[in-house]
DNA sequence: TTGACATGTCACCGATTGGTGACATTATGC
DNA sequence: GCATAATGTCACCAATCGGTGACATGTCAA
């Protein structure tokens, strides 16, 4: 019998990430953690109090939420000098990739649709905040064409985004686009490019006439 | 003590119902919907055979799936005199309008999301039907501008009014739309106008350069 | 009226859940 | 080396789940 409380704390912590991004909430548990982790559920309550401290442990040592570099990706050096309209193309398909890189992420946000606890609380409030700082970082003097309500249409797009990123795993096919193949996922970046480039024309025209 | 099987009967299915509507499938069982039934459950198997069974029984009885009536709504008279451009328009927004009626409709899409099922299969397979049917339906002489690839930029803007529909009632805003008023669902309604406007005429003004 | 069947009630089963107390074993500081 | 605290093991609790067998009670046809 071994006694060493770190790396029983570890066995733990990686059990519950293995747990989460492969079965999701629906057999989540003390009981199916200490069993995946082959340690006694006592521990759990001994080192972290309960399940919720144990998730939040798990926000903090991990980047759950992607951030604005991530976001960008090989761009961000050329951030100050594109136009809003390019800005948006790179942060939309930004978030669709980043998003699709993490299961545990998208197993709580599939949770987050049928109850609301503390647990996905906890990544909707970091999701808030890293938005808001989003926000700040983004160039000052970006220009958007006038009589523009982005709000719903942008609302519109990143929960379409959103969507497909989290049906993918559980259907093959959405409306026609293979969600299993990366074709299908090209074709669904290349859909945010036009939609996008289609919506800022229209007004950019509009303004013209 | 009362014996009347069809009434018991309709008791059950009310009851599973309300519990669907109200609570999800979070609390959902058996013994949930004997004990709001106010009905023994051994009644449930007799009558029903099990829990699938009486799944089936409440997907034939209610329409659970809007059919291409539901969509066009008062349109109806007109399709065939509508363009291409104008049935997207009115689909996506009757697609909006009739999911938001159905509340029990909308949690059997979320608990998708969770887990599949016979129970959620059931529901996939008539929304499937209603796909096709929608297809053949629709006016043969439907022109879109060629180049055009809708399926992946139809499947972002459908997922995107599926996903904001089910996040209602969980959170009260999405990226700064009201979920919770009619005004903000009037704002996404306006922006599924100008997005498929934009799309059309994006890919119009490509064909006469 | 009586017998048979439909209907409803109740008690139980094994499995699983979250949670805790009591005890055994190991590591560590003195 | 020894006491003590940290760590690990085990047995148990009440509650809930889906499911079933045994039996009581009502209804209806012969």
């Amino acid at each position: 019998m071994e006694k060493d409380s770190k790396k029983t704390r570890e066995k733990i912590l990686n059990a519950t990430k293995k747990l989460l991004a492969e079965d999701g909430f629906i057999s989540f548990g003390i009981n199916s953690i200490a069993r995946t982790a082959g340690v006694d559920k006592v521990l759990i309550y001994r080192y972290f109090g309960g399940l919720n401290e144990l998730m939040n442990e798990l926000f903090r040592q991990s980047d759950f939420w992607p951030d604005l570099d991530d976001l960008l990706g090989d761009n961000k050096p050329f951030l100050q000098e594109m136009s809003a309209r390019e800005i948006s193309k790179v942060i939309l398909k930004g978030r669709l990739r980043e998003l699709r890189k993490r299961p545990v992420t998208m197993e709580i946000m599939r949770w987050e649709m049928i109850q609301k606890n503390e647990l996905t609380d906890e990544l909707a409030r970091e999701r808030e905040k890293q938005g808001r700082m989003l926000l700040e970082l983004l160039p000052k003097n970006l220009e958007f064409p006038e009589g523009m309500d982005i709000s719903p249409a942008a609302a519109l797009i990143v929960a379409g985004i959103t969507h497909l990123v989290l049906r993918s795993g559980k259907i093959r096919e959405f409306q026609g686009v293979d969600l299993e193949s990366e074709s299908g996922w090209s074709r669904i970046e290349s859909a945010i490019d036009v939609l996008v480039d289609a919506y800022f024309s229209y007004y950019e025209k509009k303004k013209t006439e």
